[in-house]
DNA sequence: GTTGTCCTTTCAATCGATTGCAAACCGAGC
DNA sequence: GCTCGGTTTGCAATCGATTGAAAGGACAAC
């Protein structure tokens, strides 16, 4: 009979044809020791040979499970940060690899959530085995309430008091601090921090630079604390207001990169100089960062590792394991102010 | 009794509890013309009550599909561009909203994938009801197999003789040609290509390029056509290497955006001016292009708009319509040199 | 009383797998 | 020949829904 007639694509097709029944077919090809060494074989080279791959679909649903992650990037109203982002897409991409790995899917929850709560019983919670959320908006409390549930969920965020749920992050606190202490080293005095200090992760960040300025002995000004929002359009405005301000500051920590970049072309175009009037730093320490001019000092988040440890970390909570939070290092990638990208002589 | 005893989650406990069978109650809930009236409200109102969701992967199970569209970002190792390319996010963004709206869920395979066919099996296409392709790479020929299998499926990218898949395209010979003869117009004659010309995509934009030359009457060097990749750091070791070639040029259309700020990066370092020495245009008008310094002219195309032709187109070959390609306007976006991003007194 | 018709509801198969338990098989020992 | 143990295999229920076909009920006409 010919290699492959009409298509062999069920159990127990493939079980007629290795003459033996849909529940032995079943242990044969996931290795049971109830089946003998001969029937094994038998039925694994059939399979084989009629190229058939067992429908997943099918054995996750029997089995109560999807494989499916899903992601969530927290992108309220308020904080504005924008899902295009480089930020998330970086992230986005250590996750799905990681996931890869492990042969789970992803499930990509894009539109903005008000209120996770209502996540509870919608497609992100029932079609996959656990979530991840980037970011916590300003919706602790609810994470708190959808993980007392026992719902399997890692949170990307920073830690606060009363946390409940599994959480894993970046130094924020510290990244603030070199952020800040950079600048007061090369000799500035006039900072001013930027960035939504209602969202934790800013908050964390704020803490560290307010560190800093205390060791360097310095004040702070209440009013170069700038409520700067992650959008770069928005950003932009505001930076404008902060000018007509005429606010003063010889340097500034920018709450990300995209924001950053967004200060240096609003200053030039207002006639300043970056970074010899102004100094700017970022954070993520996106690709284009080190293409800018001038290029971007920024505090790097090992993102794509970030990726990882959120994937293993809701994979664990899945398997019933205990999961500890992880926290990750921050460093600060110093660029020479005129010196843009490695230049070519050192490209390889 | 209380109003919600121990939590129905089945039709079964549905039904029981409106003493009809579980063939009534999904009738009653899917609002078949069978059921009376009286029925339905009655297990209806129970549903409500007891808060009962129906489950979606069990009902998708038995229909045979699975709401899912797998979206693949052609990432070959020929091509060299990076996931982190603002544009695929953008792009993966309209398509998520898209899918929201219709009910769809998203699957991301992210994977870098050397052989189109292998997904033929693969999760990508078994645990989703149809693809959306986000280039071509260099695989139109398997494109075209695939498709030829009849799975539902639609490809961003160019218009290829022999194609026999649906495709949704940029304008990118018109993109191509509007982008030179802008620089043209300008008064540059020395004009080059930064882009792999085997892309499809790059290709036709270069026969745009071509075309505008050839309408000014100026000959093409065959040196100016630069075999850039799309990946940023690859891109700066390529335009190095165009350095110490001692390559001549005083204009240069990029066949992205991110590949024109590392140009305009590396050039600077290596002391010429952008742009009076050279004029740069880029590909996409991602956002960060209007705040680099200075501000970068790009042809855009209208990402989120894509996305939407994607998804619905996608969805009717599933409906099994007739789906035809389609072809996305392309616009230049013109900055002017200096005038970095839109000056403060009109920002809103 | 029987039959026919129409409206409503239920029965039971089905999607493609997994798995506890019972049954069949096989060689050995009495 | 019969029973006993151990190894293999098969039966049938199960996951949670949909749906064609058959059954049930009410009512009118003959």
């Amino acid at each position: 009979m010919p290699p492959a007639q009409h298509k062999v694509t069920t159990l127990q097709q493939l079980a007629d044809l290795a003459g033996v029944s849909r529940a032995t077919a079943s242990r044969a090809l996931s290795d049971s020791t109830l089946i003998s060494d001969k029937t094994k074989s038998k039925v694994r080279s059939l399979a084989q040979k009629h190229n058939y791959r067992i429908n997943e679909r099918a054995r996750d649903f029997r089995l109560q499970r999807s494989r499916v992650i899903s992601v969530v990037f927290m992108l309220d109203k308020q904080s504005q940060q924008h899902m295009s982002d480089p930020f998330f897409l970086e992230m986005l991409g250590g996750i799905a690899d990681s996931l890869a790995q492990h042969d789970y899917d992803l499930l990509l929850a894009h539109a903005p959530i008000e209120n996770v709560e209502h996540l509870r019983d919608s497609r992100v919670f029932r079609n996959a085995d656990g979530v991840i959320f980037i970011g916590q908006g300003e919706q602790h409390e609810r994470l708190n309430a959808l993980a007392a549930q026992g719902r399997p969920m890692v949170i990307w965020g920073s830690k606060l008091p009363d946390k409940r749920y599994c959480l894993v992050g970046g130094e924020n606190e510290h990244g603030g601090y070199l952020a800040a202490s950079h600048l007061l080293k090369l000799g500035r005095r006039h900072l001013a921090f930027c960035g939504r200090i209602d969202l934790p992760e800013v908050a964390a960040r704020y803490r560290g630079y307010q560190r800093a300025l205390a060791e360097f002995g310095i004040a702070e000004h209440a009013d170069r604390v700038l409520d700067v929002p992650f959008d770069m359009r928005r950003a932009q405005a505001a930076f404008c207001e902060v000018l007509e301000r005429r606010v003063r500051f010889d340097a500034a920590v920018c709450a990300s990169d995209v924001m950053a970049l967004s200060a240096i072309a609003t200053l030039s175009e207002a006639g300043m100089r970056v970074p010899e009037d102004i100094a700017v730093v970022g954070y993520d320490d996106i690709g284009l960062a080190a293409y800018s001019r001038p290029p971007l000092t920024s505090v790097r988040q090992n993102i794509r590792w970030a990726g990882r440890v959120l994937v293993e970390s809701v994979l664990g909570l899945i398997n019933g394991e205990q999961v500890g939070d992880t926290s990750l290092a921050s460093t600060l990638i110093v660029r020479r102010s005129c010196g843009a990208p490695p230049p070519c002589a050192t490209a390889s």
